[in-house]
DNA sequence: TCGACCTAGCTTGCATACAAGTCCTGTCCT
DNA sequence: AGGACAGGACTTGTATGCAAGCTAGGTCGA
């Protein structure tokens, strides 16, 4: 069964839909419970998505959703505007098969706005990056962008955002046209001036609350061991 | 003591200075005894370490020193020109400090053709990328490339590599002088050219040699538990 | 001689037990 | 009353033990 990178994936999940916030706690006893496993997965679990930069561990002390600096945030977003960017400039055409999947998900994208919750929405924004990766083809460069992208909807979530998602939605549109119309160096322009618009969208001095429990956050149903990975 | 990430690090050290090529081996309790732990850490740092794609796991059979194909290889270099292109791209200027720690590296990198064996120069010719990386002064960037220049420094060691340590050195002292010269351009059309040669200089139809020994590979003397972590 | 099978020895996968550090709380002394 | 201190309940860190699966080599049968 798939159920390989399952824990992973269920705590990135949750974190990317906006069920755990950043600061959060994650007790490995408390995981292995939810997930109905041992310690010890949870901790591999763990320990990979430290290497990607989603959680931290203070030694002794627990493990917790990272809360980015200031600095790491204007970091998050400067890394993205550079890999977008080169990605963007290096695309020679747009394939069919990808311009029609990107289109599918511009709809849902929509669909999700009008009436999806505020995780759903932040979530389905996110994607539309990822997807555009996948649309240059280089699995590498899908992974590099999966991880900034999760870095900076959690900035999103920690700092006051005035993000509106219908503003971001139409970005997308505007940079899918210039893409389907083959006009890269437009596109790449577009990609900037939206990542600006989400960063300066940011109060950097304010950050907002943290609660510290988990809940049944990572559980939307009642089976522990029923999961939609996206 | 800084015991952190101490077999993480020995093992890719290893691994890019040439000593565990692709294809290695890399059995748990072997490593264990080599580094003084249990399996459990040495556990924790492979996964760590296939994470950042440097090594993969075949269930129940080993853990291996990841062995690209060619497609893999063709997106790592791409990825690469991605990246530090735009990373170029994105530079303002050269702060005087990196400029002087470029230059050093650079007579670092001469002293190290000149005299040092195949594995320190590959190495010597990677970190240059990264310290460029540094100038950035982004942290995320530095850490996307140190795993990408890993990546495309395995697949030297996997395919026939023409590639003149020389003629790389001298590309670098080029895109050095560029950048000092505040002509970021330039340094980005180097800078693509400069990976291109590396790429072309591959053969990616014939591929090397696999032998399947650890042997002393990761100790360099005597005492297993004394390590140079460069 | 060749092929199927079976077993022994290896590997990782996972859980559990214990060690060690942190934090909070209640108590005792001043 | 206030502060130092001690103890217990928690956390993660690490090792170990057992289960499960892969591989290879030998044996038996056709």
């Amino acid at each position: 069964m798939a159920n390989e990178g399952r824990i992973d994936e269920a705590i990135l999940e949750a974190i990317l839909a906006g069920r755990l916030e950043p600061g959060t706690r994650l007790g490995e006893v408390r995981l292995g419970e939810i997930f109905g496993v041992s310690r010890t997965r949870v901790r591999e679990a763990l320990m990979k998505l430290e290497t990607r930069g989603i959680v931290r561990v203070n030694s002794r002390r627990g493990w917790f959703v990272v809360e980015p600096s200031a600095e790491e945030a204007r970091a998050a977003f400067q890394a993205r505007r550079v890999v977008e960017t080169g990605l963007i400039l290096s695309m020679r055409g747009l394939d069919p098969a990808h311009a029609a999947h990107l289109r599918a998900h511009l709809v849902e994208e929509e669909q999700t706005i009008v009436g999806g919750d505020v995780g759903s929405r932040t979530c389905s924004l996110g994607d539309f990056h990822i997807h555009l990766a996948e649309a240059a083809g280089n699995p590498l460069l899908v992974d590099i962008l999966r991880d900034l992208t999760a870095r900076t909807t959690l900035v999103s979530m920690l700092y006051q955002s005035t993000e509106e998602a219908a503003a971001s939605h139409a970005d997308h549109t505007a940079i899918f046209a210039a893409l389907e119309a083959g006009d890269f160096p437009e596109a790449a322009r577009l990609m900037v001036g939206h990542i600006d618009d989400v960063e300066d969208g940011l109060d950097l001095s304010v950050r907002r609350i943290r609660p510290d429990d988990l809940r049944a956050l990572l559980v939307t149903d009642g089976a522990p061991s029923r999961h939609r990975l996206s």
